[in-house]
Parts: structure tokens; C-alpha cells; sequence
DNA sequence: CTTCACCCTGCACCAAAGGCCAATTCCCGG
DNA sequence: CCGGGAATTGGCCTTTGGTGCAGGGTGAAG
């Protein structure tokens, strides 16, 4: 895969501060980079959904720390965010803690707070970014089936049996048996377990066929 | 269902919050109960397991709220938590926001701020619960299995054929069905969509069978 | 020793799933 | 108008899954 190195973006509008956490961080052998405003980190991201974290300033001229977070939020894998203030209080570190923040430090901020908190923020990235992948490969399987088969698929992942499936649809079983494989082949799984179990994690996504019971009395 | 009506705690050990707090709440319909110290709370709860929330003061003689917060973490279902609190500050808040609190404000509170706290921590709560309920039935089932069973259970949430089973455990396919209809009568399922769907959802608990693939080459 | 739960197995039978091959109809875009 | 994908259906045959019936073995508990 691309190993990406993950980097750790800074914004702050105070230079001092951003190029002392830049360099702090660099030590600490980490890839990190400075911005001084929330527009021209927003703006500077060649790689838009590169690995990594950011650490900002909540109170910034311009777009706020909690309106960049937010701005974040909508991304296709949010960068988990760790806030860093000198000027904060609880109302707004609650708010950006409820708002998915990994922390929410205050000015002086000892180093390894501080790297401990971007540690976490790394590895929250990774994980949340390996998940989204390997569900990405699946919803990218799934659109490639046609509407039959999403039929049959929902079908079959609810536990029903061919004939029942064939009824519902009005159709013969041999033609959903024909679908029916076509869709383990696309989806290329070998058996029902895997199927559902695919299923399972797409459902927040596909609207939940949720494998209720097959109910033939 | 045991339609109990959720309670709120609230733990404060300022007399005239207290009790202020806990007629807002029954002002607002809602069943509240006040307690001095976090010691009377834990040891005043005679239905430990009902459903509800608790308003809890960060700073009080004793064990602190975060103590607290700690404690309740160790229950079955751990009850959502509403700080308030008056002399608080940005770790603390952090903390506890970290630590799962549903919410952490400062007094004086407004109203509205309160109940709509309340409102949210009653709800995942229900939310919590639930869910709980929902895994408790299966959980219990799968108690039921015996050694054999739960082996041939994982095969089949696995995706492997009887024969493969079979092979593996050292039996007759034969007896690989005989269990398996045991599995299937006692998990109460009635397809393999909903035995997989099941055990993915327990397999947090049970150490995870994962429906990888059969691979049979 | 008897009872009981659990484990194992054989045979037969039926239903369901899946593979192979082939053919028809509908509809879209070139 | 035509090629081609999508949907559909058929038949045929094999492998699996599921059930019923019957029977045997073992170890723990009473």
C-alpha cells in the first residue's frame, strides 16, 4: 500500500508558538507542518486525504479553531483534531470534545502531553482510516452490482431461501439463483457467513437489511 | 418489559443545589433523587440496575465526581453522566469528556441547558441499555452450548462446509449436523444470515471468529 | 448401579444450492 | 438499426444442508 508517512499539521496564528510545536514535534520524529490561519491550512493540503492529525489554536483571527474542526468533520476521513489554547474555557473545550476532538490541551502545554496526545491522534487516524478502506473496497463491490442483484443480495443476507426470494420478487428460482451467484462473485466472497458478514459493516451505509429472520412459518 | 421510569441521580453536596436541581428536574417530569456524598449515592441505590442517569457535582468532600465517574464505569451498564459544577477547569472537563460524560457544565446552569443534558444522557442511556439487553438474550443462549457445539457453531459462522468441519474436529460429517441443528435450535436463528449476525455482534465478548473465509483451494 | 447429559455415527430421503450450457426479451447508446 | 449488457428462464446433474429414526459409548452425579 502507499505507507504514507502521516504528517501533523500545525495551525496557529501565533508564530512563535507554531514554529516552537513544528519543531517539537520534528524531534520527536514526527512530519510536521505550520499554518497560520485555518484558510491556509485548508488551502495548503495537496494531499487531501493523506494520513495524519492537526493540532490547533481554538481562538484564531479569521475561522475559529471549533469552525475549522467543524469544516474537518465533513472530510471523507475527518483528521482527528487535538486542540492547544491559551485562551479557552469549559464551554468550548466540552463543545470540542463532543465534536470528536482527541484532546483539548492548555497553554503552557508540557512536550509530552503533547506528544502524547498526537500519538493518539495518529493512532486513532490509522484506525479509523484502515476501516474505512477495507469498507471501501466492499461498497465499491457493491455498486458494481445491478439492481436484481442488490435485490437478491438483500435477499439472501436476510437469510431467505431461494424460492422465498423468487416469490417475492416474481420471479423463478433458477433466475435468483442465477443473480444469487453472480452476487457472491461480484462481492468475491465464498460463502453466506462472509456475505452477511460484509453485509453487516455496509449496512450503516446501504440502509440496514439487518438480517432479520427469514420468518417462514 | 420492565417499563421502569428512568431516575436521575443527583450528587452534590451543596444542600440548596441540590435540592434546586432536583425540583427543576421533577418540575420537568422527571423522576430525581438527591444525594449528599458519592458514598450515599452508591450505597442508597437499591435497584442497581434501573435505568437512568446522574447529575454529579465534580468537586465534593470525599470521593471527588471523577471518583465517582470511575466507579460507575465498573457497572453492568454504566449509568451517563451530567456534570455540574462550579469550580471546575479545562483538564477536568476534558477528563471527564474523555472519560464518557455526556455532558459537563458550570454553574449557574441555565434551565434549559440542564434538562436538554438530562434529555441526552436519559436517551443513550435507553440507547445503552438496549443494545445491552439485546446481546444479554444471546449471550445467554450461547451459554447453553456445549464445548462441541460452540467449536461447530464457529465453524458455521465461519463459513466452512459440514464436511470441513468435520474434518477439522475429527467426526463424522454426520455429527457435525447433528450439532449443528443443536446450534441453530438453541441460538433460537433460523438461517445461517442470522447465526452470523448474531456472533457478530457478540464476538467483541467471545474473542472473534470474524466469518473469515472458508478458503477451501 | 442407574440416570443423564454429551458425543458420535449410519442409513435413507427430501429440499436447497450451485455449476454448466443455452436461449429469449428488453433497452440503451453508438 | 445493431451490438451488448441486463434480466430472465429452462433443463440437467452434483453437492450440501436438514431431518427422522436408531443405536452406541463415556463420564459424572445420585
Amino acid at each position: 500500500m502507499t505507507e504514507r508517512r502521516p504528517i501533523v499539521h500545525v495551525v496557529d496564528d501565533d508564530d512563535s508558538v507554531r514554529t516552537a510545536v513544528v519543531r517539537l514535534l520534528q524531534a520527536a520524529g514526527h512530519e510536521a507542518r505550520g499554518y497560520g490561519s485555518a484558510g491556509e491550512f485548508l488551502l495548503g493540503r495537496s494531499d487531501r486525504d493523506a494520513p495524519g492529525c492537526v493540532v490547533l489554536d481554538v481562538r484564531m483571527p479569521g475561522p475559529s479553531g471549533l469552525d475549522l474542526q467543524e469544516a474537518l468533520a465533513r472530510l471523507e476521513v475527518p483528521l482527528p483534531i487535538v486542540f492547544l489554547t491559551g485562551h479557552g474555557d469549559i464551554p468550548m473545550s466540552v463543545r470540542a470534545m463532543k465534536a470528536g476532538a482527541v484532546d483539548f490541551l492548555t497553554k503552557p502545554v508540557s512536550r509530552d502531553a503533547l506528544l502524547a496526545a498526537v500519538r493518539t491522534a495518529l493512532a486513532r487516524d490509522a484506525e479509523t482510516r484502515s476501516a474505512h478502506e477495507r469498507l471501501h473496497a466492499f461498497r465499491a463491490r457493491y455498486e458494481t452490482l445491478t439492481p436484481r442483484e442488490r435485490e437478491v443480495f438483500a435477499g439472501v443476507v436476510a437469510g431467505k431461501l431461494n424460492k422465498q426470494i423468487a416469490g417475492e420478487l416474481g420471479t423463478a428460482e433458477r433466475t435468483v439463483k442465477a443473480h444469487r451467484a453472480q452476487v457472491m462473485e461480484k462481492m468475491q466472497v465464498a460463502s453466506v457467513a462472509e456475505l452477511v458478514h460484509v453485509a453487516n459493516q455496509l449496512s450503516g451505509e446501504l440502509g440496514g437489511f439487518s438480517a432479520g429472520a427469514a420468518k417462514r412459518e
